[in-house]
RNA sequence: GGGAGCAUAGCUCAGCUGGGAGAGCACCUGCCUUACAAGCAGGGGGUCACAGGUUCGAGCCCUGUUGUUCCCACCA
């Protein structure tokens, strides 16, 4: 390495380091009861999806976690696998397929599911090789994939329990539906999305009495299903009506005034109309008024006709209506049109009626679907349903007591607000790619039978002519198993015993809903336990002018190409950097690029030490004689090691991260690195050996603290320095010791530190360049300390030689102070008095004031009662060396000629 | 309508339980000092959105205001 390049290559590291992991299989993790089990189930992302960096996020972050567990001694299991994804994978499908002019109906359901699994052979593995080039240390050999036949066997488990314990039930409910994907999904699938439309104010005349009622509605085409008009029974404008009807225009229909307090007085003109089967709240008043249920438009997005009704007609006269069963009407004219079309029809009709009062434009949330953004319609649809009532109670009660905490905490109130409110789950889907539903159907009585096994009779009749419900179950019903399921429940495995509960589920507030509030009631429900102690919630990637990445805009990062060019570590620490819980950061190629710089920077200050260290036989041990500087970086390293560990637990990796950047660039190699040189190349060897072993010492300590962060770069390098084992990743994660604790000479050199620094800053501001070397007195009482510095100075503050004594009486010398010393430069051609004077006194001012600002704190009564006594006494400390350096200031001025 | 986040250097953002404001990038000055110019040594630059309050002490806690982003609910 040492002979290699002057920077770094990651291309030249990742993928042959990676191999190096996979062949020794060092990220399989198994039931081990001399350890502790650390486990995250994996996100499962898309077998649709590609990597993007919300998934490069999110990994990262939990092979962060996993990789530290791992090295702190944990059992660490991090269980990798993919999701069908039904509805986006079976749009992908019915898209490819369209570009061959086939559909679903052509192919039929087994040749479809067999296109299904093609393509989930053909795309399933893609997104999972990508995550191998972020160094995702996870279980491969555990992978799953939520149609696997073990999640598939969980899926119905449950779906029987639930069903037999009275918690899943079908019926006709009102369902948000989409027309495009023309299926069923839930109210979590629901997206809200303004846009620009009207009011249509229409009269309705009243039978009774002739008058005319102004209705206003945005959605006209609906008025064909109205089976009622509602008033508030308050309402003084139309207490006559009570029980009068009115005659619905267009197919002159009667239908009744009712009073409901859905009628807002206040609203409008105090009239609504009531569509029982396409909107929520009129099938809600509808169901108070008994009123029919009358559906106008057909699953695709038309306008119901002659055929539909037939259909219904035929189920009736088999008997197999069910409560809440629609009527359904022949829209005449309107049938077949598109809801748009009929829309636009029945506008013109009514204004040509003189039945449109008025227009008027407004602008309103729609509902749309998740996945194709198709307007929703509210359709009453018989459909399998999940009572969320007694499952929320428990999933509430885990998270208030704290057996599960979210980070940060306040998105446990996203979560609380969800579930308090939360009505029954609609889990069946009119697609066929996914989980079929165990229901059976005896096609003689119409008996049901929910099992998991297809029933070979009817138990009512005993014929043999029982069909399986035609629906799947919605994505994230398998997801919602996901913990336990890839554990192996429903048996009971040592994997489910040793693993479950796991520790921590990392994911993005935008699927709390979806998801995360899924698996917690139903690890609730199937396990009596928790699935997770603890959710990390991380925000979302922005792109740079801070707008969310979409297709739509093209504004997305690829992760891969920006590891392409910058290396795993780089984008790995990118995304670490600053990123705290539950916050939103931007995406930005100069930061990634300052990583890319970090990583080199470490490469080189451990070529550095490779060079140094090489035809030398350098034990891994400190050495016995440790020289101020060392006491100094194994001291700070060992606080490092701490500040780490605690971040880390508090899930601030952030923070983690920063620290390490710190210390790694500004201590190691700005400070030490540049401190040992003179040792290094010295003539003395114990102090050159010495050097060595302390640099190798710290340079092993921060790569293992590192290696979490950037694994690949830290076992690179790892492998070449002196060490002892397989790899990094098994290596003990450094720790807090009391025996590097040297606080006095940490401080100590500090003092020499800051007067290194206090003569550059001077040179520098004199224009002098360091080749320009002069002669250095130190006047100090801590002449000891200072004489450990003498190399320091020389080196380090372009001093020639170096006097230190307690005083010095120096003509025609520039002076710099410190807390803790005087340093006189004699550079007699370069020094203008009266500069000297000005600067030295306006020094002498600044550090009057911040004495007199601590005096007053000391001299308050308040502060001294009240304040903490470590800050009591850091104030006096911070007062006695301002009062030193102001002594020493005014002896330098005095000095001045 | 309910709730949440954010507002700190020119830009992007850190700042953990209140105890002299930080980083990266950008800018200015000087350095090819044999690990690194993807670098080194320095420097300039901030009424911590505004107004009150609590406190010995507020970027941090409380109240309100403004701006901004988001979530949920509703919208005949």
């Amino acid at each position: 390495m040492a002979e290699l390049n002057k920077s770094y290559d990651p291309k030249q590291v990742e993928d042959r380091i990676y191999q190096y992991w996979l062949e020794h299989n060092y990220f399989h993790a198994k039931v081990n009861p001399d350890k502790k089990p650390y486990c995250i189930v994996m996100p499962p992302p898309n077998i649709t999806g590609q990597l993007h960096i919300g998934h490069a996020l999110d990994n990262t972050l939990q092979d962060i976690l996993t990789r530290w567990r791992r090295m702190q001694g944990y059992e660490a299991l991090w269980l990798p696998g993919t999701d069908h994804a039904s509805i986006a994978t079976e749009a992908k499908i019915v898209e490819a397929m369209r570009k061959e002019g086939i559909t679903k109906d052509d192919l039929g359901r087994e040749k479809f599911l067999e296109r299904a699994w093609e393509w989930k052979r053909e795309y399933g593995g893609r997104i999972t090789k990508q995550f191998w080039k972020l160094g995702v240390s996870c279980d491969w050999e555990r992978e799953r994939f939520t149609m696997d036949e073990g999640c598939s066997n969980a899926v119905k488990e449950v779906f029987v329990k639930l069903y037999n314990e009275g918690l899943i039930y079908r019926g006709n409910r009102m369902v948000n539906w989409c027309p495009h994907c023309c299926t069923s999904i839930s109210d979590a699938e629901v997206e809200y999305e303004q846009q620009n439309g009207h009011f249509w104010h229409i009269l309705y005349p009243v039978k009774e009495t002739g008058e005319m009622l102004e209705i206003a509605t945005t959605r006209p085409e609906t008025m064909l299903g109205d089976t009622a008009v509602a008033i508030n029974v308050e309402d003084e404008r139309y207490k006559h009506l009570h029980g009068c009807h009115v005659i619905l225009p267009l197919i002159n229909k009667e239908i009744p005034i009712v009073c409901d307090e859905h009628a807002d007085m206040e609203k409008g003109t105090g009239v609504v109309k009531i569509t029982p089967a396409h909107d929520p709240n009129d099938f809600e008043v509808g169901q108070r008024h008994d009123l029919p249920i009358v559906r106008c438009f057909t699953y695709d997005g038309h306008m119901t006709g002659a055929e539909d009704v037939a259909a219904y007609e035929e189920l009736k006269a088999k008997g197999n209506l069910s409560e809440n069963e629609p009527e359904v009407l022949d829209c005449g004219k309107y049938a077949g049109l598109t809801t748009d079309e009929a829309r636009k029809v029945i506008v013109k009709d009514l204004t040509d009626l003189g039945l449109l009062k008025e227009i008027e434009d407004l602008s309103h949330d729609v509902g749309t679907c998740y996945r194709c953004h198709t307007t929703i319609e509210p359709m009453v649809s018989k459909q399998w349903f999940v009572k969320m009532a007694p499952l929320a109670g428990p999933a509430i009660e885990c998270v208030r007591d704290g057996r599960t905490k979210f980070i940060p905490k306040r998105s446990e109130k996203i979560y609380f607000n969800w579930m308090e409110n939360i009505k029954d789950w609609c889990i069946s889907r009119q697609l066929w790619w996914g989980h079929r539903i165990p229901a059976y159907y005896c096609d003689k009585c119409g008996e049901t039978v929910v099992a998991k096994e297809t029933p070979a009779v009817c138990p009512a009749c005993g014929c043999k002519h029982m069909v399986q419900d035609e629906d799947t179950l919605d994505t994230w019903f398998s997801s919602a198993l996901w913990p336990f399921s890839t554990l192996g429940w429903p048996e009971n495995t040592e994997e489910l015993k040793y693993f479950y509960p796991t520790d921590t589920l990392v994911t993005g507030y935008d699927i709390i809903f979806f998801w995360v509030a899924r698996m917690i009631f139903s690890g609730m429900h199937n396990m009596n336990d928790v699935p997770f102690r603890t959710v990390f919630i991380h925000g979302l990637i922005r792109d740079a002018q801070g707008r969310k990445m979409s297709k739509s805009l093209g504004n997305g990062v690829d992760p891969i190409e920006v590891i392409d060019k910058y290396g795993a570590d780089a984008l790995r620490f990118f995304l670490a950097t600053g990123n705290s819980p539950g916050n939103d950061m931007r995406f930005s190629e100069e930061r990634v690029e300052s990583c890319r710089n970090f990583a080199n920077k470490l490469y080189n200050a451990s070529r550095f030490v490779l060079m140094n260290i090489e035809g030398h036989d350098v034990p891994l041990e400190l050495p016995e004689d440790l020289k101020l500087e060392d006491k100094w970086i194994l001291s700070t390293l060992n606080t490092l090691c701490k500040d780490v560990t605690d971040n880390l637990e508090k899930f601030e990796l952030g923070i983690a991260v920063q620290k390490l950047y710190d210390f790694i660039w500004d201590c190691f190699c700005d400070w030490y690195i540049e401190l040992k040189k003179s040792a290094l190349y010295s003539d003395d060897e114990a102090a050159a050996q010495g050097a060595r072993q302390v640099l190798v010492y710290v340079l092993d300590k921060i790569l293992k603290l590192l290696h979490p962060f950037m694994p690949f770069i830290t076992e690179e390098i790892w492998q070449n320095i002196p060490h002892e084992g397989e790899t990094i990743m098994l290596q003990q994660y450094p720790e807090f010791t009391d025996a590097l604790c040297f606080d006095r000479e940490a401080a100590d050199m500090e003092k020499i530190m800051q007067a290194i620094t206090a003569i550059r800053t001077q040179r520098n501001e004199m224009n002098v360049p360091p080749s320009k070397k002069a002669k250095l007195y130190i006047a100090t009482k801590s002449t000891t300390t200072f004489a450990h510095g003498v190399e320091f100075f020389k080196k380090l503050a372009s001093a020639s030689e170096v006097e230190i004594g307690e005083e010095f009486s120096i003509d025609g010398a520039v002076t710099v102070v410190t807390a803790d010393a005087k340093l006189y430069i004699p550079m007699n051609e370069l020094v203008d008095m009266e500069a000297e004077r000005k600067r030295l006194t306006k020094e002498l001012e600044q550090t009057k004031k911040m004495l007199a600002q601590d005096e007053a704190k000391l001299s308050n009564p308040g502060f001294m009662g009240k304040a903490p006594a470590p800050v009591i006494e850091k104030i006096k400390n911070q007062a006695e060396r301002e009062r030193e350096k102001i002594t020493l200031i005014e002896a330098a001025i005095a000095n001045l000629k």
